[in-house]
DNA sequence: GATGAATGAGCGTTCATTCAT
DNA sequence: AATGAATGAACGCTCATTCAT
């Protein structure tokens, strides 16, 4: 891969979590990089493209950091809470991609590739997997997990997009609310939870 | 109020939902309403203005839902499920408030009034105390309810907004997702889960 | 003549010189009246008939100083120097008037009414009077009179524009330069100067 | 310097002339020039720029013709008047500088560099010098030169400003007016003129 | 592989003016 | 005598993109 297209890559997001997509423009872009706006299309065949390539970019790194953080345990619950604060922290970590990964919606976004989404479902796998496993040893009340994935998901994506959004009082501890999260998803999770 | 200034409203919440915020202008307002974008001046100062409008009337009506829902259940632990179920509600029969209300970064708003964050305020307060009264009744642990709160409503938005940006599997019922997520924020903020 | 006509007249001159011609707009001199600005569509056919009468009147106060000035000397060259002294003072005094009646190309002036123009030609022949008297008493040689009222004229006008259009260095006092223009009209034309 | 741009200077610099600086617009330009409106910014960085770019270039051909009068004459009251007639006839010639160079108040001009504005500064300067040199070889009275060369300056002004305005009566021809205030301009500020 | 020149479409906003009431 | 509602035209400016070199 040409180092222009990465530097593309790298000043594109740094611009977009300064900025926010919103103000993300070719020339920007361009001028952050030094070079011309044209030639960012031998790179790029639009915004379009870049904005996704971004994305995929994104998840790539997601994926391997839950990879990672299931892997390390072998219990179900505590591998449940490890995705978590790794999902968290990744999020937290990098606002450039997650804003970008997150925030578009897909059905306004001209083209995404399919293939692309299909590796942002793998997260979810990570998840069911886990729970799955929770199920299989009894720890946890078998259950659509499917359902479960998902609002394990949406509780750390909550938490995620409400602190980057700037949406909590800058008052409460950020930390203090990232931890709670994590054994809310961990605890919450249990038996009683999934009908 | 002025009919007009009612449909100006209307059409631009549709749009917005229809198609972002990003692309969300005067004109295309104008053009759905069968108006002039001038006359939008008449009823609103800027396009500020008009979005702060709708952010205002956004919280108005949650706020509404919210305190009907908490009025509604004595019981503390029955009161966060219903405030959770009222949240999520209205976050998808209300697609184009919701997202002008919590998808877009206060600090990009340019100017939003401080009373209205006030009032946006007002939803988190109505968790709080619903954790709070089930502190005193021993049913919870005592704990930062304002760390709860924000995890609570985490939760809650986190659903929301994935499946309002069609995030979620379509094969996984949307219905199965918000009634897990509900028992899951009512179950998962007992006890254990806040230290 | 009505309240509102007067008031509007008096609003329009002072937004002109804090805002400039450039500026001016129905809407503003509405606001600044505390009127619609229909309202003053029923005192004023058009913004060039408002601009209009405030060129007449500016002609009409300017016109009554110089008379005043006139006729206070019976001199020739006191008169002319009392003519010369009147015109500075009245530009810097009414920059409002100033502006309006001489910054804008009577050209760019859509319709400018002409019977107003016959007044302004009156101020050239005080000063051209003022000048013949000289000649007739020999103060002053004989001499194209309407040249020299013209030369005379544009020395004054020279001063008072550049005064307020801020173009002299502040560190000129403003009065020296009005007494040596005062001085260099009276002088100036003396017998040699016109040929 | 490209084409287009010199292209754009020229028609500005006409469009000023005709409908005045009030009326000039981008798209204006761009349509005489027979570019985009989006044309012009790559050559400019703003309207403001532009018009700034005009007062530049004007103020360099002054700067150039006052010199030339300057250095052309010795003798310190030929000087003087060369430079009044080199000044009035640059501005005579030169409309479209003329006017946006000293029609417009500096303090509604917005950023205008202040280094171009000491560029103007040195035309005063050259009547000064003129003056002081008169002075020192006695057909002059020691006097405040600074005062002294801004009446001469302004009187030199007013006469193109109102012939440019076409102010004066069309029955005096414009000649006998630029030569009387020539001749005034260097006899005026003889010895008792600046007290 | 890289660029400068160019553009049409669109942006939020302001304007003088008209018209029904 | 006065107004609120409405509008078409224009403003300066930014955008993603194309094309010849």
């Amino acid at each position: 891969m040409s180092d222009l297209r990465r530097e593309i890559l790298d000043r594109a997001r740094h611009l977009m979590v300064e900025d926010g997509y919103a103000h993300l423009s070719m020339r920007k872009i361009a001028a952050a990089v030094g070079c011309s706006a044209t030639s960012i299309y031998l790179h790029f065949e639009s915004k379009d493209a870049l904005v996704h390539a971004l994305i995929d970019e994104g998840f790539e790194r997601l994926n391997a950091r839950l990879q990672e953080a299931a892997e390390a345990h072998a219990d179900p619950a505590e591998r449940l809470g490890a995705l978590a604060r790794a999902y968290i922290r990744f999020g937290l970590e990098n606002p450039e991609y997650y804003e970008v990964m997150f925030l578009l919606h897909p059905e306004r976004m001209a083209r995404y590739p399919v293939e692309s989404y299909r590796r942002a479902r793998r997260n979810l796998e990570l998840i069911a997997e886990a729970l799955e496993a929770g199920a299989a040893d009894g720890t946890r009340a078998a259950a659509p997990t499917d359902v479960a994935a998902h609002v394990h998901w949406a509780a750390m994506h909550g938490v995620v997009s409400l602190l980057l959004a700037r949406r909590v009082d800058v008052r409460v501890p950020e930390e203090a609310i990232v931890e709670a999260a994590v054994r809310y998803a961990t605890e919450g999770l249990r038996t009683a939870s999934v009908g």
